[in-house]
RNA sequence: GCGCCGCUAGCUCAAUUGGCAGAGCAACUGACUCUUAAUCAGUAGGUUCGGGGUUCGAUUCCCUGGCGGCGUACCA
């Protein structure tokens, strides 16, 4: 160790000197510990009480004179001689050591003092008490090390940067507590989210992630290649078409929490990997459906806003009352000002134009009507509304409308400006499926980059027959955004999609993957 | 993808018209027995993202590459 310290005129970058002799020196203290008898990386530590229990307990912990045995990492160093202030921060919170040189002796204080930095975890022994400026406190008696931290960490009264905080997520947990709360919240919210499907007795089941063909949405996959049988397989861009065969298993109401993969661009709503709800019941039509989407919401408003009223940003999202219910279609004549179904296809495709949305071979009148809906209308529903009854073509896996020639049984919630949730009356004729496939196989030849295949094996369990069945997806990450006021995807995540720095170079000898 | 903006010490940020690259925190040395952004005195820390160009001289201007932010397009 003491040679690469030494090591002046090596391949390290210049730039990293400071940052080397900070760390050279973090190690030195490391070394002294050693010498001093001091295990630097002991096995594990039998803590007695964490800072939420210290702080519920005070009363009793203080007037008992009990020993608590408390652990976690050191956020700062405040020395007055021959005193020492250390706020030890674990899961919760942190709780403040108070080391007098009197109780621990010379050699003892001198180590704390000298040889422990901040960032270093430590296990601390002592009594509860109160300083004289009211801060709980643990008057240490003893102390154990339980491991070095050889980097700084970061400046303490300064916002780390959006990009530190997504590629170093362990750098954002440890200096800002919001963060840790906005994580447990979300497991807090997945929680409540099963416990809502286990009250409406659906069961929770997992459906490969791996395919032989994708499906279920309209997107671009992921490729990977399976070395044992030699194909080409894709990350699931949905897990639709694998519910549905188990609704025609007999499985009557299924869900799947699980991560999806699209190959597409990324921004503040989308992330390349995220986490994607579905659920399907049989016997139910999309109204049914609904009526369960607003269930869920209201209830996660209920639990995790203010009763029912969810903060975002400047506005407040009021889930107590039924949802807003619009038209696909009337949403956008509304806005447009005109019917577009009574637009020939040269006037729709120059009102196209003129919201910039490019026209051309591959899209029909269907995908210019929707871009223009997502141009137009999607920004304006902020309050959550469903929008209902949408054009067939963009949907290939729903049933036709029992009453509107040209539309399916179909509905998507929107709040924020932005989707959360999508539905239909699933399509469960086999014949009139295998036709919205060819449509699509049309519409591929044409251009269209993300029309779905055709997946043989799925007609063929549809054959078997499918019962009437209703069928939600609902952007779990968005719900989250919106009930922890997050405003960027990335802050719901815990380690989300960033390019690779520079100096994470991926290994040349990697196998497995097909470059495609 | 495209457009605009940014990248300076471990971290957060300065630097006049192109003229010696600075501060706070962190680190190091010392003082201080109730601090809490502790305080006080001092020290050290830089290939200004990489490469090229213009210039007597480039953190600054130009080109190019990398990464990031915001906007925009497709999608949950």
């Amino acid at each position: 160790m003491s040679d690469r310290q030494q090591q002046r005129s090596g391949p390290d970058r210049p730039a990293q000197q400071n940052l080397e002799r900070l760390i050279a020196g973090r190690r030195e203290k490391l070394e002294r510990l050693t010498e001093q008898g001091v295990e630097p990386y002991p096995y594990a530590y039998d803590r007695s009480h964490t800072s939420t229990e210290i702080r519920a307990q005070e009363q009793s912990l203080t007037t008992a004179g009990t020993r608590v045995r408390y652990a976690g990492r050191i956020m700062a160093k405040r020395g007055t001689g021959k005193t020492l202030f250390v706020p030890i921060q674990d899961d919760a919170g942190q709780i403040q050591a108070y080391f007098r040189k009197d109780d621990l002796g010379v050699e003892r204080f001198k180590q704390i003092q000298k040889l422990v930095d901040i960032g270093d975890w430590i296990g601390v022994e002592g009594s509860v008490f109160r300083t004289k400026s009211n801060e709980l406190s643990i008057a240490v008696e003893d102390f154990t090390f339980l491991a070095k931290s050889i980097r700084p960490l970061p400046e303490k009264y300064h916002e780390l940067s959006l990009e530190v905080r997504s590629r170093q997520r362990y750098l954002d947990l440890i200096m800002n507590q919001p963060t840790r709360e906005r994580f447990r919240l979300r497991a807090a919210i997945l929680a409540e989210v099963r416990a809502f499907f286990a009250t409406e007795d659906f069961l929770e089941v997992e459906t490969p992630v791996l395919q032989p063909l994708y499906g279920g949405a309209t997107a671009l996959p992921f490729t990977t290649h399976h070395n044992a049988l030699d194909m080409r397989l894709y990350l699931r861009i949905a897990d639709e078409l694998y519910l549905k065969r188990l609704i025609i298993g007999g499985l009557e109401k299924v869900y799947e929490i699980a991560k999806d993969f699209r190959n597409e661009g990324m921004d503040r709503t989308h992330n390349p990997e995220f986490t994607m709800l579905e659920c399907y019941a049989a016997y139910w039509d999309y109204h049914d459906m609904l009526d369960l989407t607003e269930r869920l919401l209201r209830r996660l408003a209920e639990r995790f806003g203010r009763a029912g009223q969810v903060p975002y940003g400047e506005q407040t999202l009021d889930f107590t009352q039924p949802f807003a219910r619009v038209r696909f279609l009337d949403a956008l004549a509304e806005r447009l000002g005109c019917d577009p179904l009574a637009l020939d296809d040269d006037a729709l495709a120059e009102l196209a134009r003129k919201h910039d949305i490019e026209t051309g071979p591959g899209k029909g009148r269907d995908k210019l009507l929707d871009e223009l809906f997502g141009r137009l209308v999607e920004p304006t529903l902020i309050q959550p509304t469903f929008v209902l009854d949408h054009p067939q073509e963009l949907s290939p896996l729903a049933k036709a409308h029992r009453s509107e020639t040209g539309l399916v049984e179909r509905f998507e919630l929107f709040a924020c400006g932005f989707e959360l949730a999508n539905a239909f009356s699933e399509l469960n004729d086999a014949h009139e499926q295998r036709a919205r496939f060819a449509a699509q196989q049309a519409l591929q030849r044409a251009g269209d980059a993300e029309a779905q295949p055709l997946d043989e094996d799925f007609l063929q369990a549809l054959e078997y027959g499918m019962p009437p069945t209703a069928g939600l997806g609902v952007g779990f990450d968005r719900v989250i955004m919106l009930l922890t006021d997050s405003h960027n995807i990335r802050d719901v995540l815990l380690f989300p999609h960033l390019r690779p720095e520079p100096h994470q170079e991926q290994p040349s000898d990697a196998r497995g993957d097909q470059p495609e």
